[in-house]
DNA sequence: CCGTCATATTGATAACTGTCAATGTTAAAG
DNA sequence: CTTTAACATTGACAGTTATCAATATGACGG
């Protein structure tokens, strides 16, 4: 896959559901559970955090500030993709990267919803 | 059991800088890796999912929907509440959950400050 | 074409995680 | 006190994940 799978055209999290509107189906609950997976490791946490705080970010920036070998780097931003919560673009030699601020406004908006009244 | 009332002194994300603020710190990036962790899980969503619809539920009645054995239960159970997403209430021999609202929000805020500041 | 640089992929390994059976704990009931 | 019901805890096991060394791919400069 010498292409990363950088088209978000179709947000991993589709339709979601919010939490507290009504059950989740075990479909949802695993797409859903799979995106929170990609944010649950502190080094995509910090991956995240510099590429948004930068807006574009190419992959051999990310190395030094994180303190982890290149295809440990390649691994988590592989996997940041794929959850849709950034995209990539190759421009020479170089990957750029920036966040994807609708899948991040979709992720919140289905914790924000799972309350009782609000 | 509409409007389930919520004490919680401390939320677990006690100050939690936004993804796209400053850099994410070492300490905050593991602290807020550990929420997302207890989120990425599909039973744990649709637990969460069954609470929240409920307002307060019983351990006993979340064995059956979710189809899994009672330790199991209670694991997840005890993960949520250490991210601070539940908390529970020993009535009798009955163990009452409830979600908390804060801290779904606090966990919101941080996705949907992780943006270009639209 | 050749060498170099940036990134992706593969393979191996240690650490973590979800699951359940078995067992412990505590509170209501008899 | 004894039994029973609801949860929690422990132990074991399978599946997953994070990490890096080695290697492959692909683009640029000579």
């Amino acid at each position: 896959m010498a292409t990363p799978r950088i088209d978000v055209a179709d947000s991993v999290v589709s339709c979601c559901s919010p939490l507290g509107d009504s059950e989740l189906s075990e479909a949802e609950a695993v797409e859903t559970a799979m995106i929170f997976g990609a944010l649950s490791d502190p080094v995509r946490l910090r991956m995240l955090s510099l590429i948004a705080s930068q807006g574009e970010v190419c992959s051999c920036a990310l190395e030094g500030p994180l303190g982890k070998s290149q295809p440990t780097i390649s691994h988590h931003t592989r996997i940041l993709n794929e959850a849709g919560l950034i995209e990539g673009e190759k421009r020479g030699r170089w990957m750029w990267w920036h966040v994807v601020p609708e899948q991040l406004n979709q992720v919140a908006r289905i914790l924000a919803a799972g309350l009782p009244t609000t």
